[in-house]
RNA sequence: GGUGGGUUACUCAAGUGGCCAACGAGGGCGGAUUGUAAAUCCGCUGACUACGUCUUCGAAGGUUCGAAUCCUUCACCCACCA
């Protein structure tokens, strides 16, 4: 029961830290219920969830099915100084009507996959302000500078002339004490969280807690790319809000390699079946395309809902194998006589005229799926459904 | 506080008076092929009803017929020293 518990807990992570206490917690509460804290702190700067905040949101759902209760920290306080992910340190202030707009969509979203029984929302504001400037010297001089350059991101960004903020040092501090202020029994975050998870650990040592957090750790999901991290920023992601046909064009987009990644950290199959898998796509057996298809068609269902997934698999088909035009897209009315290049502007099919220019040359355009190759084209009244490659439609009305 | 180096388009990075709307690479977009996969080949990649015009090389001034390039001031960044 406990053996299975924790290889389900295990699952797909990049690596634990202190697997026993995790067991000791499991076996206490398999003995008489007593239930523990899984910490994981998230950042009320971006509202929309996408599928590299599932990974660790899945696992948490997971602790919660085996006695765990979810700590879920609005790192309110802390993003005002912004993790140090290298990129740039300056971030705008949120105010507090931002704060909760955000965290009121985020949880929405967030209990798609989590328990919210057995989850408690907490702001590190709350304690964190209340810290002030000699709780702040306390809790700074637990860390050396030497310990804190080990850390690969600031060395990295030492080596290569890139500047660190004094404030980024902070930060972990902060995360750190949250652990000790919440006693958390364990917490996960992703892989580039190490430090940050650790410090955790040595600083309720350093506070005196009888015991330290186990730390788990999840792989960064890759973005559609198969490259960098999926990140809203970087216009790689899946949102957990959209809709089914793009969770499902946005699946199928995918190479064939992430595709394996994303089974391991996204889909519900067991490792086994996801092994048996693999063999039957490297043997032939099953086809690569018919395997991505079911990816898409389960993570758009968790999304959504198994029927609206099948007819975004139906959708998708008509569309792109039918080379069919898509049921529903974005319509505009435009004036008699309008440019076919102001069109394609005004459809937000092009960002610009010049590249509207660019695009039909090129044999992109489309109007009602006939290719068009006068740039100079005006549309007279009617209606038009235009189209730009392979992947953008817009239904135009001109009178 | 001192000394030196730097700031070019989405990113990296050439360019040190006219040949610069700015080399090259990556990325992105499009075409062919395909499974909206990978790989490959080709084209495009500042804006503008457009063989011309306008705006861009950290910011503002200046020198010049002409400036990304030279000068001045400012801002920001980095390294070393203190």
């Amino acid at each position: 029961m406990i053996k299975e518990a924790l290889e389900e807990i295990s699952r797909g992570t990049a690596e634990i830290i202190d697997i026993e206490a995790i067991e000791k917690l499991l076996i206490k509460y398999y003995e008489d219920g007593t239930t523990y804290t899984v910490k994981a702190g998230f950042d009320p700067t971006a509202p929309d969830l996408h599928l590299g905040h599932t990974v660790l949101l899945q696992k948490l759902a997971i602790f919660q099915k085996f006695g765990g209760r979810v700590q879920f920290l609005i790192g309110d306080f802390t993003a005002m100084i912004g993790d140090p992910t290298g990129k740039s340190a300056t971030r705008k202030v949120l105010t507090k009507d931002d704060i909760i707009k955000n965290i009121t969509s985020y949880t929405k979203q967030a209990f798609k996959i989590l328990d919210e029984n057995k989850t408690t929302i907490v702001y590190n504001n709350d304690w964190l302000e209340k810290l002030g400037a000699g709780g702040m010297l306390q809790l700074a001089s637990n860390l050396t500078v030497a310990r804190m350059l080990e850390r690969d991101d600031f060395s990295k960004r030492y080596a290569s002339n890139t500047p660190i903020a004094v404030s980024e040092f902070i930060y972990p501090l902060l995360q750190g004490y949250d652990s000790v202020h919440l006693e958390s029994d364990i917490e996960i975050g992703g892989t580039d969280q190490k430090f940050n998870l650790l410090m955790g650990r040595q600083l309720q040592k350093a506070y005196g807690l009888k015991k330290q957090q186990a730390v788990m750790m999840m792989p960064i999901l890759e973005g559609l790319d198969g490259v960098q991290k999926m990140s809203k920023s970087l216009g790689n992601y899946i949102g957990v809000t959209e809709e089914p046909k793009n969770i499902y064009g946005k699946v199928l987009s995918i190479s064939d390699d992430l595709m394996w990644r994303y089974y391991e950290l996204l889909s519900e199959k067991s490792l086994s079946d996801i092994e048996q898998l693999k063999k039957d796509v490297s043997t032939r057996t099953v086809h690569p395309k018919i395997a991505k298809e079911n990816l898409a068609l389960e993570i758009t269902t968790r999304f959504h809902n198994e029927e609206l997934a099948k007819l975004a698999k139906e959708e998708f088909n008509s569309v792109f194998k039918g080379k069919n035009i898509p049921t529903d897209m974005a319509e505009f009315e435009m004036q008699d006589g309008i440019w076919i290049c102001q069109a394609l502007v005004d459809a937000k099919l092009e960002p610009s005229t010049s590249q509207a220019r660019r695009d039909i040359k090129q044999n992109a355009v489309s109007i009602d799926q006939k290719k068009i190759n006068d740039e100079k084209l005006n549309l007279e009244a009617g209606e038009y459904i235009l189209q730009v490659g392979k992947k953008r439609f817009a239904k135009v009305k001109v009178k």
